[in-house]
DNA sequence: TGACCATATGTGCAAAGTGTCATATGAAAC
DNA sequence: GTTTCATATGACACTTTGCACATATGGTCA
């Protein structure tokens, strides 16, 4: 149930409304943990009723009013004791890697192509991961966090960058034909080319 | 829908019961997908209906009958059909980085032991991995995928651990100490101690 | 003898998460 | 003029996931 102190931490820059969160989580918090907007909406319903956050209605002009809202004490506290519990270590789930797992009875043409869709991703936000690392000057506890949590991103963005090079080249045609010799059963009809 | 997947990948290996599937899942494939194992039986039902395995009940003495599965031509073609669709880029969701990003609002002490926690569990699945990658010798194009993948879960492992040692500095005492001019307003019974 | 463990397959239920639809409005693009 | 986009909140159906429980049996250990 990290989803509730994702909001509560994310509230703790100042008051938002659902909307801002769920911009909130697709952009700044998203590369820790990912929400969609009717994820947030009901959470904070849940949130106002155990008292956790307030709520305030502001009007606006043309657009639809937003409701902001705001941690309350009770939603600090909650925080705290969350922070005192063990942290759920996160499982890797991962497609690919499952795909990689079964290379026998795969595609090879596709998974090549989507290792190299893979490779750009991963370069991209290696590169703005260090873009915004390089210009960071933390001031304060929050700040500091901020840019671990980052660096770890980096860490973790150039090493997948590297793996899907290296990848690549021990999937390469020339690579793979000496291992062609031993062709699964099920592969007649999977592999026309090569 | 990737368990679907992950089971008729396992199943490729040979015929295997729900149990055993649980276990591979423990084990081997473990770190790339996980589940358990009433999810697993639920999973096969589904694809015994849809035709992508055949069942074969076992007789045993003593123990309960085991139900081995195996992959029909059906099942390898929805494999290859799945490996061409787009692999969907696994979201990291961790309960830690979230709370590092809000490090303001945590409590700093249980905090770093966890951190502690954290860093000797990676470093013993590296130590893990290392060993197993250091004596594989891949003949197949099977093996040379599943080397890949350990590949990949070595890197994470060891930018992790690093990752964590660096972190235990960055937040040590002495290096917090000048960033403690700051202290959150609802701080004032969270951190008692320092 | 009784508790517990490993094997083996399942069900029931609640929580968590995803995707789509509904509603409302102004502004900009075509 | 009509479609589309951005803002903004919410309902609803559906799937996935995880936990606990149910059942069955033989072996091990205290």
């Amino acid at each position: 149930m990290a989803l509730r102190d994702a909001i509560l931490v994310s509230l703790g820059d100042g008051p938002m409304s659902g909307y801002d969160l769920a911009k909130h989580f697709d952009e700044t918090i998203g590369f820790f943990w990912r929400a969609t907007h009717s994820q947030i909406y009901r959470e904070l319903a849940k949130l106002k009723d155990r008292g956790l956050v307030t709520s305030e209605h502001v009007p606006q002009s043309g657009r639809p009013n937003r409701i902001l809202y705001s941690v309350t004490d009770k939603g600090r506290e909650a925080l705290l004791e969350w922070s005192r519990q063990p942290a759920a270590a996160d499982p890797v789930k991962d497609d690919f890697l499952v795909r990689l797992y079964g290379l026998e009875h795969m595609d090879m043409d596709a998974l090549l192509e989507h290792l190299n869709q893979r490779l750009e991703g991963h370069r991209e936000r290696l590169a703005k991961f260090s873009r915004i690392a390089a210009e960071a000057r933390p001031r304060t506890l929050g700040e500091l966090g901020r840019l671990r949590g980052l660096e770890i991103g980096l860490r973790y963005e150039r090493e997948w960058a590297q793996w899907c090079e290296e990848t690549l080249q021990a999937l390469s045609p020339e690579n793979i034909a000496r291992f062609d010799t031993v062709v699964p059963l099920d592969n007649k009809k999977g592999r026309p080319k090569q």
